[in-house]
Parts: structure tokens; C-alpha cells; sequence
DNA sequence: TATATATTGTCTAAGAATTAACAAGAGGTA
DNA sequence: TACCTCTTGTTAATTCTTAGACAATATATA
């Protein structure tokens, strides 16, 4: 019942984003109420552990009740962060950017695209999304001038570290890295990698292990 | 000392991609040998882990050696399925399903392919990639004249049902879904869901962590 | 209002995963 | 060759995570 008091285990952290996608579906489907067995079945979790995952922030439920959607989507949004507006830049603007930038998702979970950037003169100053693409040698003066919480950084391998130390230095506070290198930053910047073909490959790993009749 | 016998846990294969990622880094750098606790090192892990994960699958190192990093990574990718020749097809050309046919990453990773879909007149017929985009209407057919493993789904969230009963009724035995509708299905179809959000939402956290002076 | 039902928050037990420790064996060196 | 060093494979200890159980308490109903 006490906020704060212990530290959130990582993988609950991870699980939230499921949870809140999960909520924001019932909420579409005009659900006020849930309880926590009802949405382990659809969510093929134990109630328990739901449970447990909420109460690690208080609680968020009535007993006799359960849980009221929207409050508990809200709750879970501020403790993301979701509701802070953060700001972001696309670094690299090749069909990776590109699909980012426009990615409606990200808007509707609350992330503000601000400017986008690519070092190729063939394509700065063309639009996506209906936004200018700029060129990278403006983009530490466009981070001095614009408050910008996260840089997303899908440039060629080669350019990740250079990109990376640019939006650091120049106040950024995470950075979520499409690169296959994994960047590492001293804990004051937050980083997530993402790597799309480690999915795929642990896809094929239980492709053959039914094969192979597992 | 023994395949197969105890049973894997899914920890352990997620980090698989991670260490086959290493170890193709290595291999270009041309090292040829390493212990667990260089790897370790580098890849901010255990050493302990390492050795341990190594040996659900029956142990590739030699005391007093190490590992020879070619072997070490041949293996993995043969556990991953990596050396198959899994084809996929992608389902749904717009900017992401064109960003995924781009990335070089899959063939790299041994994953082959062999056909793109759309439902949009416009784009029927372009190519990607030096592959022309094909029209839906023709999927199945295609699948039954092609061996497909992997369907990739990339099509807007209304579609996506039809489109993965549609792969899955004509043979094809993976899925992997990027709407953020998740998908499920019986055991003997493995699905992954991948979720670029996700990570975003998890930044956000950690960023707000970091402002609240953790 | 009284009672039955539903459902949470939380405590405890069980199970998994990670780390630590170390004997056994290979490589390197004098 | 003999010895020292390195490093694995494996077992044991510890820590983390999940699941189970239930008292407390709210809602719903008669």
C-alpha cells in the first residue's frame, strides 16, 4: 500500500507498456470496469501476478469491484511518463526513420516528434509526415534551441557512436538505438536497443523445434 | 554434457541473438578465440551466465582455451535455425513492411525473402529492393506454390486477423506480428509479437527515474 | 438492513534464474 | 617433462520471480 517504498523490479517495468495497450483496447471497447481475473484471460497472465505488478505502485483496485479502466490506464500512463509530453528527433532518415517518423503509434502514446534529421542532400528538405527532413549538420544547433528528451537514432552502423555522443552532449536525456551495436551510456542516459532481427531469430529457433516435433 | 535433455528455459534463447550478435562482431574483427570472461566483459554479462547458457547445449569451449569464436558461433546460429534457409514473405508494403524488406540484417541473418504484398493498387507492381511488390489477391496462391516459413505482418491493425489466418491456412509455420493487436495461436504456429513501442515506453520511464533524481 | 458474493491487497510458499565456487583438465612454459 | 596458469563444466548457494492462499472489505441483492 506504500508508493515508492521498495524498487521496482525491471521486469515488472517491462510489462507495463503490455498492460497499457491492453487497457487502451478495453477502453475503445467502451469496458469501464475490469478485475484482475478477467483481464489475466485475455492477457494469458496469471491474476496474481497482476495483482502484484499494480500493487507495486500502490494499488490501484476496489475490492469487491476491481479495477475502474480508465483511472487505471491513466495511472499507468503517469507512471511511464507518458503524460509528461516528451519531445523526440529521428536521427537518420532511410526507410527505418522513415517508417518512424510515420509510426502514428508513437503520437498516441504520447511522444512528440519534433524534427528529423539524415546527412543525405537528396532527400533533406523533401517532407515525411507532412515535416521537413533536416540536415545533421544543424542538428546540435536545432538541440540547443528546442527542449528534446529523446533521440532516436536509426542511422548506418558506422554512424551510431558519433549520433549517439552528438545528442548526448547536447542534452538529450534517452536514446532508443535501432542499431545492431548495443550503446552503452554512464546511467544519467537512458538507452533501449532495439534489434529487429533477434525476434526473427528466436522465431526460427521454435520454427525448428517443432520441426524437429518438441 | 548432454543435448536435449533438460529442458531450455526461454531466458536462455532470448539471449541467444544477442550472443550470436557478439560473436559476428568478433569474427570481424577477426578474433579468434575468447574465454567467458572477456565476452563477459564486453557484453556486460556474467561469465558464470555465459558458461551456464552454453551448456544446455551440451558445452562448445575447452578448459584452459576458451572458445573458438567461428565454432561457438556456427553452433549458435545452427541451434537458432539460423543455417535452414528459412523464406519469408512480408505482408503489407507501406513504410514499415518497405523499411523490413530493405534491411539487410535478415539475409544476414539467413532469413530469405521471397515475396512482398500489398492491397494498394499504387504500389502493385513497384519494387523494393529489386523485388516487385505483389498484389494480396495472389498471396495464397503463392503460397501454395512456394515454400514459405515465415510470415512477416505488417499490415494495419483491421487486417491483421485475416491476413495471418490467410499464411497460416496455407503452410506457413512462423509469424512475426508488428500491429500491436497480438496474435495467438495453437502450438504448433510459433508467433512473435513485436511491439516498437514498447521500448519507447520503457525510455520514458526510465527518463522520468532519472529526473526524479533516483 | 442483513447477507451473500466478488475481488482486492498482501503474506507465504514454491519455483526459476542467477551468481558463486571449485574440481578437473587443457595449454603454455621453463 | 613437470609445473604452473588458465578456463571450462558443473554443483551449490543465493537471489529473484511467480503462483497460491486468504483475510479484509467493498458491492450487489433480497
Amino acid at each position: 500500500m506504500n508508493d515508492s517504498e521498495k524498487k521496482v523490479p525491471s521486469v515488472v517495468i517491462k510489462r507495463l507498456p503490455r498492460y497499457y495497450r491492453y487497457l487502451s483496447e478495453l477502453l475503445n471497447q467502451g469496458i469501464t470496469r475490469i478485475s484482475s481475473n478477467a483481464l489475466s484471460e485475455k492477457m494469458n497472465v496469471t491474476a496474481s501476478q497482476i495483482r502484484q505488478d499494480f500493487n507495486y505502485f500502490g494499488g490501484f483496485g476496489q475490492q469487491g469491484y476491481g479495477y475502474n479502466v480508465e483511472h487505471l490506464y491513466r495511472q499507468i500512463g503517469d507512471i511511464l511518463g507518458l503524460n509528461d509530453g516528451d519531445t523526440m528527433v529521428i536521427v537518420g532518415a532511410g526507410n527505418l526513420g522513415m517508417a518512424l517518423a510515420s509510426h502514428d503509434t508513437f503520437e498516441k502514446r504520447g511522444f512528440k516528434l519534433v524534427g528529423i534529421f539524415d546527412n543525405d542532400p537528396n532527400i533533406i528538405g523533401t517532407s515525411v509526415n507532412g515535416r521537413e527532413i533536416m540536415s545533421v549538420d544543424v542538428l546540435e544547433e536545432f538541440l540547443s534551441n528546442n527542449r528534446v528528451d529523446i533521440g532516436v537514432i536509426t542511422v548506418p552502423h558506422s554512424a551510431v557512436e558519433e549520433t549517439a555522443a552528438k545528442l548526448v552532449e547536447n542534452g538529450v536525456k534517452g536514446l532508443l538505438n535501432f542499431s545492431y551495436m548495443e550503446l552503452k551510456f554512464d546511467k544519467d542516459i537512458a538507452v533501449e536497443n532495439v534489434h529487429l532481427s533477434d525476434p526473427l531469430m528466436t522465431l526460427s529457433y521454435r520454427i525448428k523445434q517443432r520441426k524437429n516435433g518438441e
